[in-house]
DNA sequence: GTCTATATAGTGATAGAC
DNA sequence: GTCTATCACTATATAGAC
């Protein structure tokens, strides 16, 4: 397949998004150049104009696509009784989190770097996620299958200590994903019954 | 009392680590020039150097100054049997860095713009914090007052869980810091008895 | 669609006057 | 100890050639 030089922009695209993502991640949206966005892409900077109108854009395009995928992904089902839906819940949000340590390490990160507006829209976004946990929970209590004082505070120490698996946990270690799970599993079943 | 035109190095050392501290937290500190934090303190850029000799500098002596303060007042009493150390744990946790909220931030969101060496001493105060809970924890264990199958995983738990306090709550709010400790505790409580 | 070149502004850090 | 002035770079974003 013969190329047209200079011109591939189907794949570019993704590419810029991908370079962004992991050098976001791993210096920070501010120190992070758009030169060295375009470096690793393998492009001059002012092709990246082309994908993006500017650098504050491309930060909120990959979290606002984080959230959304981690939104659509989260599927609830109000037939199963309260305790099979959290165990679900729990055992999406770490592999989830886990499959994209990039994406979830902007998404909490890089939220002071974001516009007003756009900080609006994505926290708006996390409440949405936050409010699928806190729903089990209330019908958890209502079905007095848990004992929870609070669901908004239940919900947001179990995300909290949930999202901080990714800080630590590396493939290949003492203890695979799912026997970590399982252990998170107790704890929380433990915190709420 | 009068003062030379120029000349109060006393007090503008501590004000330099004061602007820095909440200017780090409020923009990040690669988004934060020593220009800003010169303004800040109400001197010139250059006057800072009197006070550091660069900016990585500034940040790690901050979040240094952070960790050691933590370190020295998480004070735990062996005498104790497990289930009032923990108690006492999760108190002190949550009211430790509610009371600075600043500093928190930076020690958790700055370790990547530390340099390697840097980030090696303040990663190692973190790890003696942790080992902290992580005793407790163990003690409780062979006391048979805690049902915890492993110590490490529940320290790394209860320490996102508490922390993440941080990141939602507000004097004036629904709920007083007393009453969210008290719910944080009966849920650390539960998840490890 | 990508390039080169550039406009405009800001960066960390230093030198030397006072 | 703080100031002004400056060096040597780097930043985002744009214009116009190809």
């Amino acid at each position: 397949m013969a190329r047209t030089a200079g011109s591939h922009s189907d794949i570019t695209g993704p590419r810029v998004r991908d370079a962004a993502l992991r050098l976001f991640a791993r210096g920070g949206y501010a120190a992070v150049s758009m030169r060295a966005i375009a470096a690793e892409v393998g492009v001059q900077a002012g092709a990246l104009y082309n994908y993006t109108p500017d650098k504050q854009t491309l930060l909120f395009d990959l979290m606002e696509g984080h959230m959304t995928e981690l939104l659509a992904a989260a599927r609830d089902d109000p037939a199963l009784d309260a305790r099979e839906r959290l165990h679900r819940f729990v055992a999406f949000h770490i592999r989830f989190h886990h499959a994209r340590p990039d994406a979830v390490f902007i998404a909490y990160m890089e939220l002071r770097n974001l516009t007003p507006e756009n900080f609006a829209r994505i926290e708006a976004l996390r409440g949405a996620y936050e409010d699928g946990l806190e729903q089990i929970l209330r019908d958890g209590v209502a079905a007095e299958a848990f004992r929870v004082e609070d669901t908004k505070i239940a919900t947001l120490a179990i995300i909290a200590m949930l999202t901080g698996v990714n800080t630590w946990f590396r493939t290949g270690g003492r203890l695979s994903l799912e026997e970590v799970t399982a252990q998170y599993w107790e704890m929380v079943r433990r915190a709420v019954m």
